[in-house]
DNA sequence: TTGTATGCGTTATCAA
DNA sequence: TTGATAACGCATACAA
């Protein structure tokens, strides 16, 4: 289990170590015939060059990394999946990391920033709410995705989102014209500051236009722990049914979430739109299939993850500034949104 | 940009860097206020130890790669879960490389482990079909999980999984119990000779076991491109549907099939599972919440995650052999199944 | 209890 | 075209 170093070659190929390296990294200047010989031992010495080592001294490892907050939110997956692609042809390699749900974000970024010397992060999901010193401290170019850049004060932070705020307001926008007056809705927790609130303001807005009062016992908050998961969709659509507050449609502001409730909703002998319209928010595969399939917005996954890497890497390149790109999302109409009248 | 390192923070402490490390690592000899006041300006000055230097020192880079092929596999986001977990508190640290579909997983392997140094390697999904000399060149313990084993003349491969032909058995059992003699299924391309193959034989036995005959007109084959996605057994079962074969229970070998089959059923006017008892496989959550929700055999997820993780590192100790651990699964009777007296 | 000096395996710089 | 050697940032043996 003795480890082979690159001295172990050089001594065997009877070379001095920086020969070795040279015909490793394809160094132009080194004789073929060299090269070709202690490449062969160093195949048949199964040597393996130490990444730690190598990281310590370059500072060119082209990589950058992926940090994705809620592995369970399965709208990211094909996100990652298009800027794999997206990196993989820049010849830079992409380290997937997944951070804790309760886990501070930047300072992952921070610490694997040093580890790995990448060049770039992409944030995926996330709370990002954070003071601009902090996300300052950050020494590379970095993009923020899927969630619409808060630029507090500071500097404005690179973005690729849809506005939260305005696909937010045209889902209950349609939901009011629908006839619906009782809209429940389903939100983050209470001080989030993020999408969350964002959602949820356009929610009253568009209560307010419709000339709808807003009431507080319709909005239901996810609690701290809770992820956007089908469970948290359904522990909350139990709350809010044991609660008794009468509504006619729910608004679930993410597509698992909508069919936990769904779930809730059936299992309280509700049917789904006929007694209560449900619309959630991503527009992710699950809810297509579902049964009812879930009237949804859909963020444009393809745009928004290609638009990610091109901007990190006009970021790496310098050719760019940090600005916030935002996307239209998609009012998706499906099954289980249902006019109030013909729900009566 | 400048980058910060224990050289600063001694000088700014007026120590050696010697005491700085020893601050950071815990270690016994100092004193606590030497060291609460490093650790204080430490804080403030957003110093991140560079983990290069650190493994390079160590020289025992500890860290494992999860190789995870098809992600889609919505199966898979909690086990990595639980595997990180676990190899968080062996302090190793854990790197998850995606594998494309049609990529070869053990290529992938081979590269990574010399790119990055790794212990050892965790296969997730994939068709496990390699030759043995394939196998014998990953240079590091590895271990196959869910995925039973599939130990070709050479010594066994290490694997944690359920029995796939016990417990699809259990299932087509149940489903012949329940009166179906007309079962479908939905499985592997034709060629496979992995997972697939053992479930698709345990079809058979069962149906013969029970007096039926098998009917290859019942059989339907995913293609060599198919996922195992909510796409594919819509897609899959559009064709059953259009050949008019009769039928009046559907086994797709997994839940993601068994959901968009349910969508197919329904959209050809049939219902599950009054006219079609549709099952599937694997126990993931979609299917609990699903409308009906899903009969499946459910994997003991937690308790693969957790003996994939254990065995890897016992092999890495060497305390052990690597060796097929086989769990039990669960026939969890939902909704989406029915007896076939009652359905008619 | 603390500081100094050395080396981990590599790449880059320089001189040969 | 090559080889010796100095970093890279850290942990630690050893000296103080």
């Amino acid at each position: 289990m003795e480890q082979v170093t690159i001295r172990d070659i050089a001594r065997k190929c009877k070379v001095g170590v920086s020969t070795v390296s040279r015909a490793m990294n394809n160094h132009p200047d080194i004789n073929p015939e060299t090269k070709e010989m202690i490449l062969k031992v160093i195949a048949e010495s199964n040597y393996v060059p130490n990444n730690s080592a190598r990281n310590l001294k370059r500072s060119n490892a082209k990589a950058i990394a992926i940090l994705v907050k809620g592995m369970d939110n399965m709208f990211f997956n094909n996100m990652i999946s298009v800027i794999e692609e997206v990196v993989r042809k820049k010849k830079y390699s992409c380290i997937i990391e997944r951070v804790e749900e309760k886990a501070n974000e930047v300072d992952s970024a921070i610490e694997i920033v040093k580890e790995k010397r990448l060049r770039g992060i992409i944030f995926l999901g996330g709370n990002f709410t954070h003071p601009h010193e902090k996300m300052a401290q950050i020494p590379v170019p970095y993009v923020i995705s899927t969630i619409g850049a808060v630029s507090d004060g500071g500097k404005p932070c690179a973005s690729v989102s849809v506005d939260d705020y305005r696909e937010s307001y045209k889902m209950v926008d349609y939901l009011c014209g629908l006839g619906h007056r009782r809209i429940a809705i389903i939100t983050a927790c209470e001080d989030d500051i993020s999408i969350g609130r964002l959602r949820l303001n356009a929610y009253r807005q568009a209560l307010l236009d419709h000339g709808i009062p807003y009431d507080p016992d319709l909005v239901f908050h996810m609690t701290k722990d809770d992820t956007y998961s089908f469970a948290t969709g359904y522990k909350v659509t139990k709350e809010i049914l044991e609660k008794k507050t009468e509504f006619s449609a729910l608004y679930a502001t993410a597509d698992t979430l909508a069919i936990g409730a769904c779930r809730a909703l059936k299992e309280a002998g509700l049917t789904v739109p006929d007694d209560i319209s449900v619309a959630g928010f991503d527009g992710i595969d699950a809810g297509e299939y579902y049964i009812p399939s879930i009237t949804t917005i859909r963020q444009p996954v393809e745009q928004l993850a290609a638009e990610t890497a091109k901007m990190l890497f006009s970021l790496i390149s310098g050719k760019e500034e940090p600005c916030s790109k935002v996307y239209d999302g998609e009012l998706v109409v499906r099954e289980s949104t249902k006019s109030r009248i013909a729900q009566q």
